[in-house]
DNA sequence: CCTCCACCGGAACGTGAGGAGT
DNA sequence: ACTCCTCACGTTCCGGTGGAGG
């Protein structure tokens, strides 16, 4: 008879296929990236010819398509080597698995048919079986590493030994391409690690609001049953994505839990409410993400900033006011309070991350000080705050009070 | 125009944990 | 096993400040 899944598995007939509309899925035509797409094969063509490429470095936000443009070119890249029979092959590697000169070096050598043990060896021996893995057979390989402000916030040297490598290989020949959101991380580095791995940089810009429509209607076709989506619903994914920074996917993810969301509801089509309830969803699951990995202190100063908001009848406060709310809840934990200092410290925090507003006014006779107030829903993150049982304690964040107008 | 509130935020310093070197 | 160094986290101290009220 009807089994549990079956309207689960059946039902809806929204989604054609969900798959590409993750940020995982490489489309065959990347929109608005031809230019960097053809800076990167101009440089990487050398590969082709024998030569070795120069060394990339590519910058650009979260969602700008870096990952996607690197690994569509390096597919096109291997499928070419494979038609002339060159030696040429990419690596990906995320610098945010790997993330310690051994690991990296560790997978590289295993690549090549090396049996070294993720742990346990100096970390210069696993590098020379790496070398000679490598150098057994004329190629060329280029490494990618995602993320690399990771690996080079925990020190330049896997990447000192990468860029010069070279120079100890006879028949191999290596060259990097890095992957950064993060424009100053080569601050970092040693000025030598900086001019080999920069020798060439390809910049990604934010998209705009018309560019992340191209983007999804390029994928719609694939994902979607036909005249499912409403007409509006394309634009609004993109206006609401490029309102925050230009992120692709973002825009993805919005359109995918809206027709999730159409879907679970028995809808027949994708509507502008369902955009609408989407972008909430994901709004409340960012708010969470970021106050479950709030250090302690940090949680109870927003619980404080959320208990005041509930006990009086006003939305905003001094620090004065948060402060003091603070010693009390951190009374209640038996805990010790940390000084003003500080807390003002926490007060910013919070306010760069978005999840409460403080600005700095001055009330004349009656002094200078932040007004502070909560710039999330209550109920986004009070659930959260209640998770972390060192905070079960304080009655008040739980309480409900009657909202007076 | 001056005062003075109530706080801001920089600087210097103390402490303990963890990692590298030897 | 040992020292040395760095780093994150906090504290103490303190000079700085916009504007209501005198």
């Amino acid at each position: 008879m009807d089994n549990l899944f079956e309207g689960l598995i059946s039902g809806g007939g929204i989604f054609a296929n969900k798959e590409v509309l993750r940020p995982t899925y490489i489309p065959e035509k990347l929109p608005h990236r031809t230019e960097q797409i053809k800076g990167l094969a101009d440089i990487l063509s050398a590969a082709l010819k024998g030569e070795t490429p120069s060394n990339i470095l590519i910058y650009g936000k979260t969602g700008t398509g870096k990952t996607s443009t690197v690994k569509y070119v390096s597919n096109e890249l291997e499928e070419m080597a494979r038609k002339r029979g060159s030696n040429c092959s990419l690596l990906y590697i995320n610098s945010e698995v790997f993330d310690t000169q051994y690991r990296i070096f560790a997978y590289l050598a295993r690549v090549f048919n090396k049996r070294v043990p993720m742990i346990g060896w100096p970390t210069d021996m696993v590098y020379s079986e790496f070398k000679k893995g490598i150098d057994a057979e004329e190629r060329c390989v280029i490494v990618v590493l995602d993320e690399v402000d990771k690996l080079a916030s925990k020190g330049d040297e896997a990447l000192y030994n990468l860029s010069r490598i070279n120079g100890e290989l006879n028949n191999a020949r290596v060259s990097l391409i890095g992957i950064s959101n993060d424009l100053t991380f080569t601050d970092l580095l040693d000025p030598r690690v900086q001019s080999s791995l920069g020798e060439e940089e390809i910049i990604f810009s934010p998209y705009n609001a018309e560019q992340l429509k191209d983007i999804l209607y390029a994928r719609v076709e694939k994902a979607f049953n036909d005249s499912v989506l409403g007409d509006a619903v394309i634009p609004l994914c993109a206006a609401l994505a490029a309102s925050e920074h230009g992120d692709a996917r973002r825009a993805l993810d919005l359109l995918r839990v809206s027709g999730e969301i159409a879907e679970r509801s028995g809808s027949k089509k994708v509507s502008e409410e369902h955009v609408r309830l989407a972008s909430e969803k994901l709004e409340v699951n960012r708010v969470a993400e970021v106050v479950k990995t709030l250090p302690l202190q940090s949680k109870i100063v927003l619980s404080s900033v959320l208990v005041l908001s509930r006990e009086r009848n006003k939305r905003r406060f001094s620090s004065g006011e948060v402060y003091n709310m603070y010693r009390k809840l951190c009374n209640q934990l038996g805990m010790d309070a940390l000084t003003q200092r500080r807390v003002t410290d926490f007060v910013s925090e919070l306010d760069i991350l978005g999840l409460i507003n403080a600005v700095i006014v001055s009330r004349g006779r009656y002094g200078r000080t932040k007004e502070i107030s909560l710039s999330v829903p209550e109920e986004s993150v009070q659930p959260v705050l209640l998770e972390d049982y060192k905070l079960k304690a304080i009655s008040s964040i739980r309480v409900r009070t009657q909202m007076t107008f």
